[in-house]
DNA sequence: ATCCGCACTTAGAATTCGGGTC
DNA sequence: GACCCGAATTCTAAGTGCGGAT
């Protein structure tokens, strides 16, 4: 790697830090506790106005910025904010971060982007690939239940294979039952329990021999998402049901019998009385405006104060019914499962070009109370039920056409194949689109997934060029060239989202780098011993706090200073910035770099830096699994995945800790055994064979004990240190799978270890295609 | 060139499942 | 067999970014 390619020291995250760092980070969050509110900051709100009189000339100035070219000196004079103090949001316990990483570069690899070909679309030639695999590996639609019309598309593998599969799988079984114990020790319950399980087993063979493996096809041209697409629609959620006759709703002290729309309102109002949600002002308004919409003229000039409302016995009947719901005998549990199972069967597969694929979203969202996250502008209001009316149907022109429900019609049937979904409305809160789409481990998803960690391995191979392109554009003569490289900067350092513009008052007031505001970075010279800190604070994607100190480079630091000048807390940080332009730069310098691809690419390389650094191969499997979660860890850190700490952790973990204690006892009254039966054995002789295995045993014991005490004392530090940290969402979306399942060939570990199954069904192409010298 | 609608990914919370324990 | 708890799944909000209309 050449010199200059590279990070200047005081950049790169050495080896030996970053390992010190994994080591320490538990006890920093351990003990880290609770930060302190935003507002502690000192930071101020500029009110509605004044961000959107920046807004306003912001877009001036984008026009205008193609001229400029002495740096800062054409910084805007902003107008007077005028500061507004807003509700706390409470923030809960979110841990606080005091070190974040970087990747170093790492010796480029050429990827392998081979494998995002589009070639070929010759379509009998398809057929033929298509034909082949229909042969090798038939589904058998006799066990996987689907609707009637697409399980005939499904007929076509003949019966002779059927029989064949079946065969092959009854001596599977049978081999099965031979070296395992289960045929021996029937249960209690046992036929049923028994057949249960076995008919598990059955199915889980079945979908691992019918798995459409599209990674071994072509793809196809460009833009074409699917040739044949047929489903059953969506699903509707039930109609409302009125309350029963004996309960009442109160207005002002008085019996109130609503209108059937007023009524189902107040219903879901009611129904999360216990939430927190309840209490908001802004929720209750939004609400209240909503709900007298649907009264009745009389019930509207009634119903005049949401304070003089009871929705005591609503509330009441709404938690007697979750109760029952879980007090249900066995058998009405079984017969609701059933009924689900009948649901998901008629509507939570379609058919894709021959294959049968899970639908993820296949049930309509049903009419509610809108619960928008963190302080949202439009929480309360009500969130409409869909009628069919509303709903556009995409499916092939060839196909069954959905039928709507009895006595209504679609809004539109539409023949799309340049597009994924099936189904969609619009939703009346923002009047955003929603869609029904395929499920995580259907082709259509796991092919794009795959191409997205594609490219973020082609960003591995320049982004030693990028990063020094960026450098020296923080010496720009261009303002906005400065900014980008700012923003490019902390993106790539950060992982910070990239930050689009938001629509003022319809969401609430979050942001990401392009959108950083004045108030939400604090610049220090000096602090806790190093040079040139930026202390951020401000509230991300889902209103999720970021905070952090970062030391950074001294350029990094000065444009900071620049850019702040003149400005109000309220003002943009980057106010010559666009994430559009950011994006355009980016493109330009690899095809298909977007900022979200640091996102990737950062997660996926400090999970294999650190899986090579953590693990070794001699560890045991617990602590191999404790080094994959911290690894792990370390990138939700990076990318401030954080969860609410789950209401039961305290117990849970002292629930734990009384186990490990228990076990301890154990250990030393079967550590003194041992030693009383060596001492006998010692005494007797060793010719006495008894004694002799006796001690073999109580050995055994001992060792058993402690393997068992480290395991659990591994599972309560990775518990502990996972305590505020969502660890799901980078490695459902942020790590490349394919490092995950080359680490387990390597460790001598079953994939299982890591994913479960329906991540394993997500990463099947990973987990199929990986050999164990894959690197990202 | 800019805006905005649309499509799709990413996100944490809520709910449900299922296996272990008493 | 009831109950409890962590894991898995479901739900749907909230982001990103492309590309066509203007």
């Amino acid at each position: 790697m050449l010199p200059w390619r590279r990070f200047p020291l005081n950049e790169v995250n050495f080896a030996a830090q970053k390992l010190a760092f994994v080591i320490k980070y538990s006890s920093l969050i351990v003990s880290s506790g609770k930060i302190q509110d935003c507002d502690g900051m000192g930071s101020e709100r500029v009110d509605t106005e004044g961000k959107a009189r920046n807004k306003e000339a912001k877009m001036k100035r984008r026009k205008s910025d193609h001229g400029s070219t002495r740096a800062g000196g054409d910084a805007i004079k902003n107008n007077k904010k005028t500061p507004k103090t807003r509700e706390k949001t409470d923030l809960g316990e979110s841990h606080k971060k005091v070190m974040v990483f970087k990747s170093e570069n790492l010796d480029s690899t050429i990827s392998a982007s081979e494998s995002v070909k589009e070639t070929d679309n010759d379509f009998s030639a398809r057929k033929g690939l298509k034909r082949k695999w229909v042969q090798d590996e038939s589904m058998d639609s006799s066990v996987i239940p689907t609707s009637k019309k697409i399980k005939h598309k499904l007929g076509e593998n003949s019966d002779e294979e059927r029989k064949t599969k079946k065969s092959n799988k009854k001596m599977q079984k049978k081999v099965k039952c031979e070296d395992s114990n289960e045929c021996k020790k029937p249960k209690r319950t046992k036929g049923e329990i028994e057949e249960a399980r076995q008919l598990k087993i059955k199915k889980k063979e079945e979908e691992e021999q019918s798995r459409w493996r599209w990674w071994e096809e072509e793809k196809y041209e460009d833009g074409v998402k699917w040739r044949f697409l047929e489903h059953s629609g969506p699903y509707f959620p039930p109609e409302y049901q009125p309350l029963p006759d004996n309960v009442h709703f109160y207005y002002d002290g008085k019996k109130v019998k609503l209108s059937l729309a007023a009524e189902e309102v107040a219903l879901f109002f009611a129904q999360m009385l216990d939430h927190e949600y309840t209490t908001k002002k802004v929720f209750r308004e939004n609400f209240f405006k909503d709900w007298r919409k649907e009264m009745t003229d009389a019930e509207r000039s009634l119903i005049q104060d949401l304070g003089k409302c009871d929705f005591g016995e609503i509330h009441a009947m709404h938690k007697a019914k979750v109760e029952a719901r879980k007090n249900m005998t066995k058998e009405e549990k079984q017969a609701l499962k059933e009924a689900n199972q009948k649901i998901v069967d008629e509507f939570g597969y379609c058919l894709l070009d021959h294959h049968r694929e899970r639908i993820g979203n296949f049930k309509i969202e049903p009419p509610g109370l809108f619960r928008g996250r963190g302080e949202h502008p439009k929480q309360g209001m009500l969130k409409k039920r869909i009628q069919p009316e509303d709903i556009i149907i995409n499916c092939s022109k060839e196909a069954c056409i959905p039928v709507p429900p009895a006595g209504h019609r679609w809004k539109e049937v539409r023949h799309d194949n340049t597009v994924t979904w099936l189904v969609s409305w619009t939703e009346n809160i923002q009047g955003s689109i929603k869609y029904i789409m395929l499920n995580a481990n259907s082709k259509l998803k796991g092919e794009k997934d795959w191409e997205k960690y594609e490219v973020a391995r082609k960003l591995k191979s320049c982004v030693d060029n990028i990063r020094s392109q960026y450098r020296s554009d923080l010496k720009s003569r261009q303002m906005s060239t400065r900014q980008r490289a700012v923003a490019l900067y902390f993106i790539d350092k950060l992982a910070l989202r990239a930050g689009n513009e938001k629509e003022e008052g319809e969401t609430a007031d979050t942001v990401g780098c392009c959108s950083l505001r004045v108030e939400h970075i604090t610049l220090h010279e000096q602090m806790d011993g190093k040079e040139y800190v930026v202390e951020f604070d401000f509230l991300g994607k889902d209103s999720i706090r970021y905070y952090n100190k970062v030391p950074v480079i001294k350029k990094v630091f000065k444009n900071l200073k620049l850019f702040l000048e003149n400005k109000q807390p309220g003002d943009e940080l980057f106010d010559r910035l666009y994430t559009s332009m950011l994006n355009k730069h980016l493109s330009s310098l690899m095809p298909g770099l977007t900022a979200k691809v640091f996102r990737t690419y950062n997660a996926s390389i400090t999970l294999q830096e650190q899986l090579k650094e953590l693990t070794n191969k001699s560890d045991s499997v617990a602590e191999k699994l404790l080094s994959y979660n911290r690894a792990n860890r370390a990138v939700a850190i990076l990318c401030n995945h954080q969860r609410a700490p789950p209401k039961t952790f305290d117990q849970s973990m002292a629930t734990l800790q009384s186990k490990i204690d228990a076990r301890k006892e154990q250990l030393a009254l079967a550590k003194s055994g041992l030693k009383q039966a060596k001492k006998e054995a010692k005494a007797k002789g060793s010719s006495e064979f008894k004694l002799q295995t006796l001690v073999e045993r109580k050995k055994a014991a001992v060792k058993r004990c402690e393997e068992q005490l480290l395991k659990m004392e591994i599972q309560a530090t990775d518990r502990e240190e996972n305590k505020q940290i969502a660890l799901g969402t980078s490695k459902l979306n942020y790590l490349d799978p394919r490092i995950s399942v080359a680490w387990c060939k390597n460790m001598g570990l079953p994939v299982d270890k890591i994913y479960n199954k329906s991540q394993r069904d997500k990463f099947a192409w990973a987990i199929d295609m990986t050999e164990v010298d894959f690197e990202f």
